[in-house]
RNA sequence: GGCGGCGUAGCCAAGUGGUAAGGCAGGGGCCUGCAAAGCCCUGAUCACCGGUUCGAAUCCGGUCGCCGCCUCCA
C-alpha cells in the first residue's frame, strides 16, 4: 500500500466498526484462539484461520509489523477422555493432532502464526495467574479446585452483554450447580486431580490441571503483554470463553481493556434433513454434522476452499455445500485459465514474466480499471475485511484480462502492457486472499486431477480419445470427430479446440454445467 | 426467558440515508467446421405493516419466518 490507510474493523464489544489504532504504533498484537487438539480439524475451524490469515497479510501489506499468536489447547478433559479411549498418552495424542492440524493448515496455504504456544508448556504462568487471582480475592479454593468468583468482577458480561441474573432466570437445568461453587457461573481455573497416573502438575493448590479458559489469558499475556490489539476466534467463543478471559485477565492485571478489539468469525452451517425437515444448522462436533478439513481437501482444491470462504463476509454464517464448493472451484479454475491465457499471450509477445517492464501510465479504456485497482482492493479489505467485494474486483480484472488475451489478431504492444499490469494485480489480490499462488499449469492439473478422481477416470484414457479425434479433425472427418466428442461429453469431459491444439477439462459434479 | 444476528433477482452474495457490487444458472449475440472456453447484451425496489425524512433496502416501532449463544464447541 502506498500510504497508510485507515483500517476499520467491527468490534464485538462495542458492536460497531472502529478505526484500527494500534497500542504500539506500527504494530499489531493479535491473539487468535486455536483448537483443542483431540481430533482432526473441521471446516469450521478452517474458516476462522483462513480468515485471520488474510487479516494478518493485509495488516502486513498496510505496513504493520504483526505478531500473530495462536494457541494449541493440549490439556483438556476431552483430550483425556480420548486418550483414555484409545489407550494413548494424552500429550502424545495432542501432539499427533497438532501435527495433523499443521498439515491441513499448510495445505490450505496458511502462514504459520508467529507463536503457537501450548498449555502444557505454560503451566507455570497459569499457576502464577491463578495464585494472583486468589490473592486479589477474585478466586477461591474449593474441594481441591480453584474457581473464579464471577460476582467479584464488575464487568462480567460486558462482551456478551448478558447479566448473571438473566442467565440464571433462563433455561432451567442448563446450568450445573455444584456444592463446590459459590455461584453457578463461577468457573474452574484449576481442576484438582490427585491420582498419580493422570495428567497433572503440582501447584500451591494441590495437584491438578488448568481449567479451560485460563490458558488463553496466561499465554496471550505471556507473549503480547497485558493489552492486546486484536483477540479473535469463532462466534461461539464469545460466551463463555472470551467473557471469562476478560474477567480473569483484567482482574489479574488491573489493566483494561485486556483486548482492544474483539473479532468473531461466523459459523459454518450445513444443510441437513432432521426429522424429515430440511434445516440448516451450525456444523459442530456435538451434532456430528461436521466435515473435516482433511476430507474436504481430498475432494476440493485448497484454493477453491479459500475462495469459498471469501464469498461471504466473515461475520455472517456461511453454508458448506457441494454446490458452493463446486462454484468456488469453477471460479478458481476460471481465474487460472485466465492467468494461463495472459501468460501465453505475453510470452508470445516476447514478455519476460519474471521481469515485467517498468511501470508506466496505462492509456485507453483499461486505464480506469488498472490505475485505481489496488486502491479499490485496499479500500474493500480496509472496510472490515470485505472479501466478497474484493472478489468482485477480481472478477472485473479477470474479465478484462480475457478480453485482452483473446482479442482478434492478437494483442498489440499497449494491450500487452495493460495485460502485464492486470496480471500483477491479479497476483497481488490472490496473494492477500490466498489463491492464484501456483503456476497455472500446475494448478489446472491439480484441479483436473481432483475431478478425474471424482469421476473415477484417468487422463490416459481421455488423452487417447483426444488424439483420435484430432486425427479425425485433421482429416476433416467431422462426423467421427463429433462422435468422439459426444462420447467424451457423456463422461463429462469438455473439449476446447484452439489454434494451439485441443485441451480438455472435466465438468464439475454440479449438474452438467460449470 | 435473556442476549446477538439474519430475511436483497431462480440460486449464492455485497451494500446500512441519495434512485441496488460481483458470481452461478437462464435468454440473445460474437467467435467456432460444429462445439466448448472466452467476450458482449439481458433480470430485482430489497420478508410484511406503519412511521421519520426532500429522499430508506439502509433510521424508528410492530408482525412473521429462520439461525446462533446462554452446556463442550471455531
Amino acid at each position: 500500500m502506498s500510504e497508510p490507510r485507515s483500517i476499520v474493523l467491527y468490534d464485538t464489544q462495542s458492536q460497531t466498526k472502529l478505526p484500527f489504532e494500534p497500542i504500539e504504533p506500527g504494530k499489531v498484537k493479535m491473539y487468535i484462539c486455536g483448537v483443542t487438539v483431540y481430533d482432526l480439524t473441521h471446516i469450521g475451524h478452517a474458516r476462522v484461520y483462513v480468515f485471520f490469515d488474510t487479516v494478518k497479510r493485509f495488516f502486513e501489506r498496510a505496513g504493520y509489523e504483526v505478531c500473530y499468536v495462536r494457541n494449541h489447547t493440549d490439556v483438556d478433559d476431552k483430550i483425556l477422555a480420548r486418550a483414555e479411549e484409545t489407550g494413548v498418552d494424552p500429550l502424545e495424542l495432542s501432539a499427533k493432532f497438532i501435527d495433523e492440524m499443521d498439515r491441513d493448515m499448510d495445505a490450505l496455504g496458511l502462514d504459520r502464526p508467529d507463536i503457537e504456544p501450548k498449555v502444557s508448556d505454560h503451566i507455570e504462568e497459569i499457576i502464577e495467574m491463578v495464585q494472583t487471582l486468589i490473592d486479589k480475592g477474585f478466586a477461591y479454593e474449593s474441594g481441591g479446585d480453584v474457581y473464579y468468583r464471577v460476582e467479584s468482577f464488575d464487568g462480567y458480561g460486558k462482551l456478551s452483554r448478558r447479566k448473571l441474573e438473566d442467565m440464571e432466570a433462563g433455561r432451567s437445568g442448563r446450568v450445573t450447580e455444584t456444592d463446590l461453587k459459590e455461584h453457578p457461573f463461577d468457573f474452574a481455573l484449576w481442576k484438582g486431580d490427585t491420582s498419580e497416573d493422570s495428567l497433572g502438575w503440582d501447584s500451591p493448590f494441590g495437584r491438578g490441571r488448568p481449567g479451560w479458559h485460563i490458558e488463553c489469558s496466561a499465554m496471550s499475556m505471556r507473549y503480547l503483554g497485558d493489552g492486546l490489539d486484536i483477540h479473535g476466534g469463532g462466534r461461539d467463543l464469545i460466551f463463555p470463553h472470551h467473557e471469562n478471559e476478560i474477567a480473569q485477565s483484567e482482574a489479574a492485571t488491573g489493566h483494561a481493556p485486556f483486548a482492544k478489539y474483539w473479532m468473531h468469525v461466523g459459523m459454518v452451517n450445513v444443510a441437513e434433513v432432521v426429522d424429515g425437515e430440511a434445516v440448516e444448522r451450525k456444523m459442530s462436533k456435538s451434532l456430528g454434522n461436521f466435515w473435516t478439513t482433511r476430507d474436504v481437501l481430498g475432494q476440493y482444491h485448497p484454493e477453491a476452499v479459500r475462495y469459498f470462504m471469501h464469498t461471504t463476509v466473515y461475520r455472517n454464517p456461511i453454508t458448506y455445500s457441494m454446490d458452493n464448493l463446486e462454484e468456488a472451484t469453477c471460479r478458481v479454475e476460471y481465474l487460472y485459465f485466465t492467468l494461463d491465457r495472459i501468460d501465453r499471450a505475453l510470452k508470445r509477445a516476447g514478455y519476460d514474466l519474471e521481469n515485467p517492464p517498468p511501470e508506466r501510465a496505462v492509456q485507453g479504456p483499461l486505464k480506469d480499471l488498472i490505475e485505481p485497482f489496488e486502491d479499490r482492493l485496499d479500500a474493500a479489505l480496509a472496510d472490515d475485511f470485505n472479501t466478497p467485494n474484493a472478489l468482485a474486483l477480481i472478477s472485473e480484472l479477470a474479465r478484462a484480462s480475457n478480453e485482452c488475451a483473446t482479442c482478434k489478431g492478437g494483442p498489440d504492444e499497449a494491450t500487452c502492457y495493460a495485460m502485464s499490469r492486470l496480471r500483477a494485480h491479479l497476483l497481488t489480490a490472490g496473494a492477500l486472499l490466498g489463491f492464484l499462488r501456483r503456476d497455472p499449469t500446475i494448478a489446472l492439473r491439480e484441479l483436473r486431477d481432483l475431478r478425474l478422481k471424482q469421476k473415477d477416470l484417468t487422463a490416459e484414457e481421455i488423452d487417447e480419445m483426444i488424439v483420435e479425434r484430432e486425427q479425425a479433425r485433421a482429416e476433416k472427418d467431422w462426423v467421427r470427430a463429433d462422435q468422439l466428442r459426444d462420447r467424451l461429453d457423456e463422461l463429462d469431459v469438455e473439449i476446447m479446440d484452439s489454434p494451439e491444439g485441443t485441451t480438455w477439462r472435466i465438468r464439475g459434479a454440479r449438474a452438467r454445467q460449470c
